[in-house]
DNA sequence: GTGTTTGCAAAGTGTTTGCAATTTA
DNA sequence: TAAATTGCAAACACTTTGCAAACAC
């Protein structure tokens, strides 16, 4: 099951000199990534953080960027794609997101932020508006604080 | 996977005269309820219905539902649990709930409300606050419409 | 070399489905 | 009696895991 994705690009904080030298900067960019976190910059994870964080936010599940690496003909298994969402997500790296009861997103874009999720679709999109907040929350239960507030707006097509 | 649920009990719109009196009023209501939405009141039906809505509000999953079937000693099979809450959900008499992708998690309480998360216990509770809003949200996309907002609070035990 | 990572296939969850038997209206 | 519902077991989709081979440092 392939679906189409976003395909919105980063804007470049460095002037892009040639596509050699962007793709050089991709990869260092993904080899220092994962060293960061401790996890060994092997061709897998380089593909999957190439095509992960290589252009702007994704909203990815692991058969979709299972997908793509064979598009691109790299190989990778599907089980070495589970385990380096998992691997990444535990890093830091990437973000779950609960949509769906069965199918797990996970997004590239770590920051404070909410979703939209067009049902119809099945896309995942994040929502351009930094200022929004929640209002009007009760304090936490006793013996708890908040780790994360998750917000999915659904949307349908609009009515006719 | 057993888990330990909220006990609160509805408050009583009308006075509650004997145990049996309140079991036939539970059972009527039962009835009344899946006729309203098209579903024949069968053995098992009544018998969900029951313990779904019977005592204040509920979050369950389907394996709890049918252990508590069976700690009860009604006979309904897992299938028909599954199938059943869908219906029900369907039917608009439960919401289900986005929380885990693995785990579907089902709402008695249809009406607009949001969720606090007790990660650590897998527990879900309704977020007590009615008047709890977002601000700050943008139109929705262009040939869109909201269909629904869905809050999650999650919260971690508190730190020492 | 030593410890890490990969891929495969098998196992595991949670959930749905086909179909014969049963129940309801 | 006709149509709806149930239960079982099998099928499913998605995800994890055991382990030997391949790889990174």
């Amino acid at each position: 099951m392939v679906r189409a994705h976003g395909d919105k690009h980063a804007f470049g904080h460095k002037p892009v000199e040639s596509a050699i030298d962007q793709s050089a900067t991709t990869v260092n960019a993904a080899i220092e990534r994962l060293q960061k976190v401790g996890l060994r910059p092997t061709r897998q994870r380089l593909a999957l953080a190439e095509i992960l964080f290589g252009s702007g936010e994704r909203h990815v599940t692991a058969e979709e960027l299972h997908a793509e690496e064979v598009a691109v003909r790299v190989p990778v298994s599907l089980a070495t794609v589970y385990n380096t969402l998992n691997q990444f997500t535990r890093a830091g790296l990437l973000r779950e997101v609960a949509i769906e009861s069965h199918r797990a997103y996970f997004d590239t874009n770590i920051s404070n932020h909410f979703h939209y999720y067009i049902e119809s679709e099945e896309l995942l999109l994040d929502i351009a508006a930094a200022d929004l907040t929640v209002t009007g929350l009760p304090q936490a239960p006793t013996g708890t604080q908040i780790s994360r507030i998750d917000i999915v707006v659904r949307l349908k097509p609009e009515r006719a």
